[in-house]
DNA sequence: CGATTTTTTGAATCATATCAACGTACGTGG
DNA sequence: CCACGTACGTTGATATGATTCAAAAAATCG
């Protein structure tokens, strides 16, 4: 059940069982069906989740009612809106299922005092920051100094289970192209080989 | 001297003069001339550095030579290649002074130190990278959905300290244009005004 | 002041978006 | 299990926007 979280965890830093003893009370195990969201512009996201099963995408809607997806997220990590998280305001990103998701949901009030009670998951919360931080600045490279093709083969390359999981428009989406424009750059990626 | 750095950290954490005295010892200034290299592609990034005076970037260089920028830091903020800091692998990116500046170095097992003494610092440290994890968001938000002008003008707006000591090729490549498309979209700008 | 860097402008070229149409796959209800 | 409807992906023609290269104008520095 909070297997993964624990392995996840342990992976950073090494949780004794008592500690793990502590931690779990404040986890909250949610299940979620495809398309279903898991946070809604306008609301407080007054929550973290992490990913025991499935993938989640989070998206920005604009004045046209394009859907622009920041991020994906699948087994092993955390999603969140973590400007309203923090800040306490309506959130501007939705949140929702691309597949059906097992959550560990750790809202606010467990989340601080477990920085507080258990250090490690403070640590553990920051190199996990840490390491998100690293990728969206690789992301902001390749966005400002690739073509779309080698965005496209880096991604691929990086996120397999995520490509093989997630519809194309979502991964153009994604990308910040029309979904023709994503279906002609594989097209010439395919005849290039 | 360090005045600007505790004040940030009060800020976020509220620090006892008793922890600023054992934060203290950990902290080195270091004064840089413009043009001069903080960080250099292909060395391990050994220090995280605050700037307490002047302004830096970090940029990687592709193939064909061109500087692309991934981001700028002036007082108050931290600079470094983190992955490179983390993983002791050479980094992939140059840093280097816009302005003369004046920063505090702290080494890696300075910080490491610091995280097991004090953790307030780990703390700030967690809370510094949450907010640059949600600006590095707006940031790939706005490149995949709004338009050029767009983008400056909220360049313009959440960093006009920035803009204004910063040629503008910098802003161009930070951006991921050219510096004639950034040159027309300010012509529209203006004209459109 | 002269030298260098930075910004602007113009014209040609290339890449992506847009709009419309078609083909394909998928899941659902009958 | 099949048929139908909806989602998704591909293709083509055209329009829009960004890049490139060359050159001139403007700003900055020593």
């Amino acid at each position: 059940m909070y297997e993964l979280f624990f392995e996840e965890m342990n992976k950073l830093v090494q949780l004794t069982t008592q500690e793990q003893e502590m931690i779990t009370p404040y986890l909250n195990l949610k299940k979620v069906r495809k398309k279903q969201y898991v946070l809604q512009e306008g609301d407080w996201c007054a929550s973290v989740a992490f990913i025991v099963k499935g993938l989640l995408r989070q998206y920005a809607v604009d004045e046209s009612g394009n859907e622009n997806i920041i991020q994906f997220a699948a087994e092993g990590w955390f999603i969140a809106d973590l400007y309203s998280y923090f800040t306490g305001d309506p959130s501007t990103y939705n949140i929702d299922a691309v597949e059906d998701c097992e959550l560990i949901m750790i809202d606010k009030k467990a989340s601080d005092a477990l920085m507080d009670q258990v250090p490690k998951y403070e640590r553990f919360t920051r190199l996990q920051i840490t390491r998100a931080n690293i990728a969206l600045q690789k992301r902001v490279i390749s966005m400002i100094s690739s073509s779309v093709e080698e965005r496209y083969l880096d991604f691929s390359k990086r996120y397999p289970h995520i490509v093989q999981r997630v519809p194309q428009h979502m991964i153009a989406s994604y990308m910040g192209l029309t979904p023709e424009t994503l279906s002609r750059a594989r097209k010439r990626i395919i005849t290039k080989k």
